[in-house]
DNA sequence: CATGAATGAGCATTCATTCAT
DNA sequence: CATGAATGAATGCTCATTCAT
């Protein structure tokens, strides 16, 4: 049993603590892994209250897919909100990221480990989280551009590109953030900061790397 | 059954069929999803065969880890053997690993998205392979460092830090590069070399980007 | 299906139909050939019940012989309550034990047959119930020899193999009187006491039968 | 590999090895338990050896329960075939079997505890076995009663229960001579002999242990 | 004679899910 | 509203047994 049954409270809140124990234990140990049991008993409710309220297994995955990837964007957009330059308003995003994801280990070990273990249903859920966050840091990008150069002089293509390596990136990092505990999230923003806008700077101005001629 | 059961082979041979057919199921669905069934359908043999020639299923997903890891680390150490400047290897060893992934996208797949889910044991395997090729980055990154500035004023932290942010752009490019038929090995490689070079370049001679004053 | 299957009752009556379920599967073929289907089935429920309510196969035998063991000690020393003389106490005990494992042919066979079967842990179970009667019919010879000679000449190494022989010689009766049935519970006593009661006079007495010179 | 692999020995001995193994293990673990894996392992052969020499499994217990059997009824018989008064052949009867158990504690094993385990064919081989010393030890008894009285005053059913007593009280013993190793196969006999003899000489001259009235 | 290669069938155990109360 | 009771369907794993060489 997770916790003392407190008897007869609202749904909702029910369902919150339900989600709460769903998440943790998804994020513990992947979608096939968790039991229904386990998540029942950390809730602190019966099981067929689990399936009253969510149905089933994967209802209840999805819904804590959505829940962390609803409160994983709200935080980067809460974070990048404060306006400014678009170096400044990336730099605040990314501190918002890494802050929420050491916050919140279990919802971000579902989003970013387990929610592909679960089939294709729960791949296409993140996915479509992770091309918001895509777009978001995409159009910050190309507004970074028009900021400098008036002129996006940017493919798409190229800036879909550089999104994917820069979400990348601090996904690998955030990683990193939650196993080495004595990295900050504010260090972590700083080193993707450091690595991603001298790159992004150079190529919105044209400059390019070029492979060597015979490859 | 997968195949048209080619009876009485040796053992090696069939091995490799079991271990084939093991990488692309558990590539598929993960470790807990992936069942010993399926897996011995797929080669072609019957379970009790599996058993006894790899002990257990964790057995068989950690000679998929190893099998995989070991490739992949050959094929980007191949790649950027010819030597160079820096820039030069890391271009090549980038391609290489585009290419690779592209070409063995259940093997990728286990390491990527699957290893992580099937108890602690298969996280430390990937991530020894991963510390790996983080290291053999980092490698690079110094030796750049130093060809082109003669001293490298990076602090080992820092070198971490990029080299876990490069390979996790280039992870997410593969992804990318998978999902998107449209996107060769080439140009992901281009972008990330673009994304990366000039960052590199910039943190190496002390330049950096400041965090905004009141943040 | 064994019987009716009759829904939806208590745990506490229902774990009671299992266990009688799996003395007698147990009893009949032993621990390894028994099976949790079996078992199941006998008792008129699935198989996860049966594992919801014993836990495995192992819990479930030991239970079997925890039951077995305190009922057939529970008969003797109720049997030998009565009081009286020593060898009263010795006869109504026997009787007592004859009529429990005739009327008990499958919790005998698990005590006496097969718990050697299941391992160590089982192994020391019975052996833990068998020395209790051996230490109960030691008592009764120590207090048989009190009574009849005031002074117990027997050292006690002696007593107990006496003691081990009597209670081989009653286990060895009680197979004979299972196995055919014109034999009754109150004949294998009568057998018995007349096989050893003499001789265990005899000792009290301190004659002994003498190996011959040579031997 | 349980040792080095001798090829090409005759048939009688590759036979006697498998014999061996299987009796070791069988006395080990049982006849469930007990694999064909390890007994080929252990006799250093191949597995379809010992199909191709003995054909089953049900066949190898079969024949380990034949062998083991005849080698303890040759052992007791030859220990009595000394002659002289029948006390002594019992006695010298019972030393021999005390030795050989305690020698052959995995046939002892195999006879006394699996024999029952592995069906309703092993039982009904054992219990000829056991009859045939029953029998034997009944022809002691009643030649004791002729030799002491002239006239065999016991009816045969009588006899045949002591018989059992005594056999049963032999078994007991000597598993108790094998569980603690300070007690001799001497000891056990002597205990035993002192036991029974002078029960049996009562019971000879017409003298009985009467149960008390009320009972 | 001897074995490496191979399998059909079974077993203990677990899990998501549903009723009856 | 909430739960104790119950199960169909897998799943990992083992074993006795048999061919093809």
């Amino acid at each position: 049993m997770g916790e003392v049954r407190a008897k007869r409270m609202p749904r909702a809140e029910r369902e919150r603590q339900m989600l709460d124990a769903a998440v943790r234990v998804f994020g513990e140990r992947g979608y096939r892994a968790a039991s229904m049991d386990d998540i029942a008993d950390l809730a602190g409710v019966s099981k067929p209250l689990v399936y009253l309220y969510l149905n089933s297994k994967e209802e209840l995955f999805s819904a804590c897919i959505q829940r962390e990837s609803a409160a994983l964007i709200a935080a980067v957009r809460e974070g990048a909100m404060g306006g400014g330059a678009a170096d400044r308003q990336l730099w605040d995003g990314l501190r918002a990221f890494f802050t929420h994801t050491a916050r919140n280990p279990y919802g971000w070990a579902v989003l970013h480990s387990h929610a592909r273990t679960g089939g294709e249903a729960f791949v296409a859920e993140v996915m479509a989280m992770r091309e918001e966050i895509v777009a978001f840091v995409t159009g910050l990008i190309v507004e970074a551009a028009r900021e400098a150069h008036g002129d996006p002089a940017l493919p798409g293509r190229e800036v879909a590109g550089l999104a994917q390596a820069l979400v990348g990136a601090a996904e690998s990092l955030a990683g990193w953030a939650n196993t080495d505990a004595s990295v900050t999230a504010k260090e972590a923003a700083a080193t993707l900061m450091n690595f991603a806008w001298a790159g992004l700077g150079n190529l919105m101005e044209g400059r390019r790397w070029s492979p060597p001629p015979g490859a």
